[in-house]
DNA sequence: ACCTGAACACCGTTCAAGT
DNA sequence: ACCTGAACACCGTTCAAGT
């Protein structure tokens, strides 16, 4: 129950929580092991019990991130009463929000460094897939069905909402720009 | 005209191409200043003279990136005689490609790190979206016009290749998926 | 103008040793 | 099991000095 409580076995979740708060504020080049430590009172190695490297850190950084993600989105379209293309709209809203407030952690989750095999990561990532995937059949006149070509345009959907994401999280383009392309992929998908 | 010609003003340029080199080989975490510097033969502080930081020279590679890809993307929409769908696949085909063999490129191009404002990725990045916009509007029937609708559905565009692009450099998505992602896109915009 | 060489303050990673 | 502390081999960056 002290300050000190995370000797008990979780500094792995105070490494990843203050390691969150890094990414977001200071982006990826202000995360260091090192500093992690010092910032939970503890010697620099300490960290390797939890994470075998960096790498094993952003890798778990990158599950969380999806996770946050794929229950924002289920949330998102889950919205019962509304019509399907508000829902539409809101999901897309959720994403792009996500991708502007956690433009590092995006980055992480959706480029592969290197060719490492991280099935927990694998796995995050199929769950956002599907979780996309089940609401776009939840769509009036489309339920139930999971055709081939149904495939394909869920695939394109996400496609899209991914690309719309990154270019927000990029300042590729300004807010109200992202509300029309929004409000345009709703024209198209909803 | 010896080996060690790059004394003359052009360090500057073997150290982007061997820079590009390593980032296409290693990825972004492989590419370190120092050992550029050895591998062109000079000591660690002299591409200080050239890039003032890191950070200086990986955007010069992604404004070269911008540049590469821009050429590449007019190259392709420019096949005079084939119908206009046929010139959007291949568009969207040297953009998805161009984002596989250069992952780490793509990410250092479309993602802007921190707060930092540079002038020529501005410029760069904005010539690869008017070269977007240029193709797009040559559709049979679209010539000459430039409505407010479309420059929406140019950026909807825009964001629907980055996004595919994204998912297949990051290895989400396998060659046949991405071949029926440009399919669809096609069917949509073209 | 352009480059060198030493120096500084950081890293990630490893490993013997402690409790 | 979990953590410490010293050590190693790297970094990026700075700066006086050389030519």
């Amino acid at each position: 129950m002290t300050d000190r409580s995370f000797h008990h076995g979780n500094l792995r979740l105070v490494l990843l929580e203050a390691a969150a708060d890094t990414l977001r504020e200071q982006g990826l080049d202000g995360l260091s092991l090192r500093e992690l430590a010092r910032g939970a009172g503890v010697s620099h190695a300490a960290p390797r019990r939890h994470f075998p490297d960096r790498q094993a850190l952003l890798d778990a950084l990158a599950v969380d991130g999806f996770e946050r993600l794929t229950g924002l989105i289920v949330e998102a379209g889950h919205e019962d009463g509304r019509p399907y293309p508000q829902r539409f709209a809101a999901v897309a809203r959720v994403f792009v929000n996500f991708a502007t407030d956690e433009a590092a952690l995006l980055e992480l989750m959706f480029t592969t460094k290197s060719a490492r095999q991280v099935p927990e990561l694998d796995d995050a990532a199929g769950a956002f897939f599907q979780a996309i995937g089940t609401f776009y059949a939840s769509a009036p006149g489309r339920t139930g069905r999971t055709s081939a070509d149904e495939q394909r345009l869920r695939r394109l959907l996400v496609a899209t909402l991914q690309g719309i994401a990154t270019l927000a999280a990029g300042g590729r383009i300004d807010a109200a720009e992202v509300e029309q392309l929004i409000e345009d992929a709703t024209a198209i998908f909803a």
